[in-house]
DNA sequence: CTCCTTGGAATGAACGTTCATTCCGTAACT
DNA sequence: AGTTACGGAATGAACGTTCATTCCAAGGAG
């Protein structure tokens, strides 16, 4: 009755036409992967994707909207609101990293997708997700006189930016993303937006 | 005989075709842009762009080479090597900042290809022209006493990190990119790195 | 239990389209 | 006239998508 599509979450074929998205276009982006080439490496049929997504495009989009959301939810759910803000700070940057030593891929996926004009209008507006309770932290912070007067916007940029900055070198080879540089990186970022 | 291309640097056509490459492919990426579409935006035939550049994957690696190369000249040209350390950290930011409002497209570009399986040897090894002599200066202000104890590695994907996420930012709209902004983000990525 | 019927899930060959590249007639220069 | 540069139609390969067909689990009939 209801049921538009076969299964409509939660179903291994899905989960794995998701997976093996990821990977591919993590690696060579979107308009360089081709359908064929996701069937294959989720192990189903290039018509059986489209029982579950309505075309390409459907498909960049749900996994983007995925892991925004699931990079979001991983940085702020039980977000330690009485703490001191120094604590808040190490807890969002523990978390990151944890997100980023799990899903090195799906980091490498938003970033390589975060503009693209193939992106729809729901998943330009997950960005919000993330974005609004950081500068929430940032302005709350300000309040309290512990972070420098500059826009919540260019701290966040600033913060956010230095940490894709040591996942792409991590990357290229240029650091390896153990604990040690992970608290060395956080202290240099804290200093970076304290007053 | 001697004669591959008609003329192998300094054409107008040839500037036009990258001028018009550059635009396109920081827009749309490399497999999201077609020849047709740069031959045209360049005010060329299709068939022409084919008398400059072997083809499409040797077009998109001029470019790299070229701006790549652009970026670390602007930044290291008649580097203030007897100055303080602050003052070439200054120097460094400035130029950064120059680039990026002279050369917005540019930045986009690179920051959008350079991970990417059509880079052959030749552009990958371009990045050391920047990255080598960024760290020579990391090291040496380390020797002085003036960084923080921890690896040029870091420290230099931190900064650039930091700056590429303020661009990211103004091209999605939260911050302006103006001489306040880069003044106020230098010293926030000042502090994140003096000792 | 076995056989037959049924219908949704899955498939991959085939389709129309689009792409990178080539080809060749024309224009421009020497 | 001879040579080189140019443009854009032509070409074959590769793409996203479709659809006629197969597969399979479940259920009813005998």
């Amino acid at each position: 009755m209801a049921k538009v599509k076969p299964e409509n979450e939660d179903s291994p074929k899905r989960e794995a036409i998701l997976d093996a998205a990821l990977e591919l276009f993590a690696e060579l982006g979107y308009h360089g992967t081709t359908v064929p080439q996701v069937a294959d490496k989720a192990g189903v049929g290039a018509g059986t994707l489209y029982r579950y997504f309505e075309n390409k495009e459907a498909l960049v989009n749900a996994l983007f909207q995925k892991w925004k959301r699931e990079l979001a939810r991983q940085i702020m759910e039980r977000f330690p609101v009485e703490q001191p803000v120094r604590t808040q700070f190490h807890e969002i940057w523990k978390r990151a990293a944890g997100f980023a030593t799990r899903h090195p891929r799906a980091l490498d996926f938003l970033e390589l997708h975060h503009h693209g004009s193939y992106l729809d209008a729901a998943s330009i507006a997950v960005e919000q997700e993330l974005l609004i309770p950081i500068y929430a932290f940032a302005e709350n912070a300000k309040r309290l006189q512990q972070l420098k007067e500059i826009s919540a916007e260019i701290l966040g940029a600033l913060v956010w930016g230095g940490f894709m900055g040591l996942v792409n070198a991590a990357r290229k080879g240029f650091v390896t993303l153990d604990k040690k540089t992970f608290d060395h990186a956080e202290e240099c970022m804290w200093q970076a937006i304290r007053r």
